[in-house]
DNA sequence: AAGCTGAGCAACCGCCCCGGC
DNA sequence: GGCCGGGGCGGTTGCTCAGCT
């Protein structure tokens, strides 16, 4: 049973692709466009499964992709929103103009990891190792809504109450999370996700979440208020979201 | 020079979500 | 409301290459 392959795999190519298979699926998108990825190899002459046309077009071929090194800068943004979002490649990519996600997943598990493990900083929680080891339960990471809703029903039945607040009593229960200043009178039903700039993101959760203060319980302002411990240095006060805007 | 090892990264796999029917 | 197909995403694999012995 299950579902039927995305393509024929007796008559296609895998592993690296070649410069005329490059050449084909450039050539074919400038003058078609992305459109139908299933459909796509057939049409270019590819022997290739659409998803791994896509996966190329995306992650190596597509004109406004920046490649080399990440900067200095890059990294610690890429840092700050893995604590925010965990491992939500795809919209920390969002944040990264030119960078792919699998770029920045590779990135992240080749460099950052080691980075952040010779801080002293468990790259998963975002806290100091020997903390991290004794609160190895406590997740920092983002729950949006249907996820979120997901974590809350364990394996037996029984509903855990939901609040990341009592998953993590450690909180600071002081910090306030706001949108931009100049905003906060016009966008008051702005959610956590937007106020990152992600907008019509599928974890935007303006359309359940009326606040964005931490003193509500809502997924977005307790998951917020989750990642009050960048790098490990706490912060108090207000954590405004505009320092994550682009430099 | 040859073999070994680990890092880096492109590509694949399988699952999930969403929209159309 | 349920099913199905397509697209997207995160995790994993495996190839390549540089550095070391």
């Amino acid at each position: 049973m299950g579902r039927s392959p995305c393509c024929e795999k007796a008559h296609t190519n895998k592993g690296a692709w070649t410069k005329e298979e490059d050449d084909r699926l450039i050539s074919y998108i400038r003058a078609h466009g992305e459109g139908c990825w299933r459909s796509l190899p057939k049409a270019a002459g590819l022997l290739r499964c659409g998803k791994s046309c896509r996966l190329r077009w995306i992650n190596y071929l597509r004109p406004d992709l920046k490649r080399g090194n990440f900067t200095e800068e890059e990294d610690e943004l890429i840092i700050k929103l893995h604590s925010l979002l965990g491992n939500k490649w795809s919209l920390i990519a969002g944040r990264l103009p030119g960078r792919t996600d699998n770029e920045i997943k590779n990135y992240w598990n080749t460099h950052i990891r080691r980075k952040l493990l010779n801080r002293g900083i468990d790259p998963a929680t975002h806290r100091p190792l020997n903390e991290a080891a004794t609160a190895a339960t406590v997740t920092t990471n983002i729950s949006f809504g249907k996820q979120e809703q997901q974590e809350t029903s364990s394996s037996n039945g029984s509903v855990v109450k939901g609040s990341i607040l009592e998953r993590c009593p450690d909180l600071n229960l002081e910090l306030t999370i706001s949108p931009p200043r100049q905003q906060q009178q016009t966008q008051k039903n702005l959610c956590f996700v937007c106020s990152l700039g992600l907008h019509n993101s599928k974890d935007c959760s303006c359309n359940v979440s009326n606040a964005v203060t931490v003193n509500n319980t809502t997924p977005s302002s307790a998951a917020a208020a989750a990642a009050y411990d960048f790098l490990g240095m706490k912060t108090s006060g207000v954590w405004d979201c505009t320092r994550l805007e682009m430099k």
